[in-house]
DNA sequence: CGTTTTTGACCTGCGC
DNA sequence: GCGCAGGTCAAAAACG
């Protein structure tokens, strides 16, 4: 929400350079379409020409309340010539006059509200101006007595209604065509989760028929094996739906007792105990139920994590969602401490991520991201959402597919993932958890596309990651992540390409891509894009990105 | 008054 | 067993 809003202050900012104290209040205006400003723009053209112009326009509607305050200025030469004026407008406009004359009673400042309220019915303004200009050709006619002089004037009445009519309903057009972007964007993002979503688990199913035939010989890292019953634990979790503040509110257990629940049911299992002791547990708690490979998956996702360095002052990035800190520790080798903050967007969401300034360069903040949502997205959170999600199938099908899995930097995958640009992001198995690091703080030097990065260009399948690196160089810190999310999705679609068997998943990642190409193609949605990133810039250095995440 | 943040306590795994 | 580090909890404080 925060995020519209900023986003098109930038146009109106620029329209301020006409009138400062315009918007001030009046948020509202910032939702409207670009085309809806550039009309506000117009009408505000037209309002200076008015009031620098000569008799002709210096009465228009959208501006009878001051034309009104001026009548009351009796004493005033111009308003004598209202006076002279009044009688051919208070035919056409008596509605309006009335309103006014009420306004009137009002305080000043209620009078100004309203002016600028009959200033947001922009399309009515130049229609009325055009009706002035009628009523003034009119009034001299109506001086003159004649009769069919009144029927043009009734005809033109109608006209003028009419068109008014015909402007209200192209307005409301707009606005639903907006509602219908809109809605077009909240689709596409949920259907590119689902698509992934979809994939994930089809790879899953391709890879679990390989593995089943390697049996023996293939060696897979441990923790994707043990972190199967673990995920079976941690499904209870997710069924009983009670997280550990539900479980702490209801209260009656003591601290023994809610650590054996949280063994039992997988809360502390889910987290950094080693493999060994992991499995250990989970198989005396539960070794009657085999876990599938989906659990397993889900199991891999909650462990595995993406990381994102990026350049900001701000406290946290934006990424769309909202996110509840739970904890804060100093961490070893680095001064500043470490925030941890899990996913408020739905109750029981297993998201969780730290935050942590790195210790050689402050200005670089860390975010680390773990596990999946299980709830509905914004389109704003999809991109940060994607990227751990594929961040994890990659892991997943790196340490699968081969022996040195991740391990190994020239793994297909991996090098699918990063062809060009391994300053942009690696793999570590070093850590606890298999961690992807997405290096934003190493933008390509070259904007025009001149870049190492572009050179790689040829590769076949990167050209979808390519464009958001090279935007990378212009983009604020918090755009990043959105850019590289995507970008990681997108190529988590082509490594499920490369990696699956099935032809559901080229057939997804072609609809994906139709609708990212769509998409891009949409001028509206380019539009609010340009908007959003160019208010970004403008508001970097203005705004705390910890705001955006808090008002989303 | 409900929600969020802060912060000290606590738990767990690991290394010695 | 002890200390350390990472992670989480939960009461209190702060905030809107």
């Amino acid at each position: 929400m925060d995020r519209g809003w900023s986003g098109l202050t930038l146009d109106s900012s620029s329209l301020d350079l006409i009138n400062p104290n315009r918007f001030k209040n009046n948020n509202h205006r910032r939702f409207l379409n670009p085309l809806t400003m550039s009309r506000m723009g117009d009408e505000d053209d037209q309002k200076t020409n008015m009031s620098t112009d000569g008799s002709e326009f210096r009465f228009p509607v959208s501006l009878s309340g001051i034309r009104d305050r001026e009548d009351d200025d009796s004493s005033s030469g111009v308003g004598g010539e209202n006076d002279r004026e009044v009688p051919g407008e208070v035919d056409f406009f008596s509605d309006k006059k009335s309103r006014v004359s009420r306004d009137d009673v009002d305080d000043a400042g209620l009078r100004v509200k309203k002016e600028e309220q009959d200033d947001r019915t922009d399309i009515n303004t130049g229609l009325n101006l055009r009706t002035t200009v009628n009523a003034r050709s009119d009034q001299s006619v109506i001086d003159n007595g004649e009769s069919s002089e009144m029927e043009d004037k009734r005809a033109n009445n109608e006209l003028v209604k009419l068109q008014d009519e015909l402007k209200k309903m192209t307005m409301e057009n707009e606005k639903l065509r907006e509602l219908l972007t809109q809605v077009s964007n909240n689709y596409t993002s949920l259907h590119m989760h689902l698509v992934s979503l979809m994939q994930q688990q089809q790879q899953q199913q391709n890879k679990a028929l390989e593995a089943a035939g390697k049996h023996e010989e293939t060696i897979v890292p441990r923790q994707f094996i043990d972190l199967g019953p673990s995920r079976a634990a941690g499904e209870a979790e997710d069924l009983s739906n009670s997280s550990s503040e539900d479980r702490t509110r209801s209260g009656g257990c003591s601290a023994v007792e809610r650590r054996n629940n949280e063994v039992r049911d997988g809360k502390r299992l889910g987290r950094e105990e080693s493999p060994e002791t992991e499995s250990n547990k989970v198989q005396k708690v539960n070794n009657s139920s085999p876990p599938t490979f989906e659990q397993s998956t889900e199991a891999t996702m909650r462990k595995a994590r993406v990381s994102v360095r990026a350049r900001s002052e701000a406290t946290m990035i934006s990424d769309g969602c909202q996110w509840r800190k739970y904890g804060q520790k100093m961490a070893k080798g680095n001064p500043c401490p470490r925030a941890y903050y899990r996913c408020t967007m739905a109750t029981g969401c297993p998201v969780r991520k730290q935050v942590q300034r790195c210790a050689e360069d402050r200005s670089i903040l860390i975010t680390t991201y773990e596990g999946n949502h299980n709830h509905p997205l914004p389109p704003a959170a999809v991109a940060m959402a994607s990227t751990t999600m594929a961040a994890a199938n990659m892991l997943l099908s790196g340490s699968m597919s081969s022996q040195d899995g991740m391990m190994n930097p020239t793994n297909l995958l991996a090098r699918a993932v990063l062809p060009c640009s391994t300053s942009m992001a690696t793999i570590s198995a070093s850590a606890p958890f298999p961690t992807v690091t997405l290096d934003l703080t190493h933008a390509p030097p070259l904007p025009n596309g001149s870049s190492p990065s572009t050179a790689a260009a040829t590769n076949n399948h990167n050209s979808l990651m390519l464009r958001p690196q090279q935007q990378m160089t212009n983009l604020p810190p918090n755009m990043l992540p959105h850019v590289i999310g995507q970008a990681l999705y997108n190529q988590s679609k082509f490594s499920g390409l490369q990696f699956s068997s099935g032809s559901p998943s080229a057939a997804q990642s072609h609809a994906v891509a139709d609708t990212i190409s769509a998409l891009t193609a949409d001028p509206n949605f380019t539009a609010a894009l340009a908007s959003v990133i160019s208010s970004m810039i403008n508001g970097s250095n203005h705004h705390d990105g910890e705001g955006n995440n808090k008002n989303q």
